[in-house]
DNA sequence: GGCTTAGTTCGATGGGCATCGTACCACAAA
DNA sequence: TTTGTGGTACGATGCCCATCGAACTAAGCC
């Protein structure tokens, strides 16, 4: 089963910017760009609950900024860093810039 | 009089981003990036009520994106590229980008 | 078939936000 | 001093959002 992924062409840099607003997207963003591996969604952000984990997890693919695909029983997450950099230069490198990344 | 304007140090970036994540905000931030004389608030995103301007450019000026001040009976903007820029290196032209702005 | 594990869906809650209109304030010009 | 102009304050409206818990589904394992 497949979900909803905006083309890179669709992108919007609205959507884009309110999904890296949040401080928790933010630290589940960094950690796909800082682990290569996708990981099941479980795996991020502890301390939140599963159901706030999904919306979450909505937001950013819906965003475009992350791709998602079921693999047994967990689901993986991988970030769409090709497209965001293809179509947002520069910016996925500036929001995760050591300072910024740092008052996640 | 002043207005409260964040310190350099105290920019959030979830508000930065937030700040920018409104279509109306990111013109107005344009403009300021492309003209470089500050210009008074009326001056901006026609269409949209004084009292909505008003509002934007509060969101703005407490995300630390503008500075203001007043000059006789009209209020001045300025864009704080050089926080901004020292705090988020790259953010702004990001999202200032011509695909972005295109976007707006 | 049952149990477990990983996620989703749903409803609720509390809060914020974009927008508007109207009333108000401060300053300047006539 | 009156009038106009640029901007603020306030209340209302309608919507979206972050978060939660509880009930549900789907896939694998015993």
């Amino acid at each position: 089963m497949t979900f909803e992924h905006p083309d890179r062409e669709d992108l919007d840099l609205s959507a884009v910017l309110h999904a890296l607003s949040d401080p928790q997207r933010r630290r589940i963003v960094a950690e796909l760009a800082a682990g290569e591996e996708p990981r099941p969604c479980g795996s991020f952000a502890p301390g939140i609950t599963k159901s706030t984990r999904t919306h979450h997890f909505r937001v950013l693919r819906e965003a475009g900024l992350v791709e998602q695909w079921k693999e047994g029983t967990s689901k993986m997450s991988r970030l769409r860093r090709d497209d965001i950099d293809a179509r947002f230069p520069g910016l996925l490198d500036s929001v995760l810039g050591s300072k910024a990344v740092a008052q996640v």
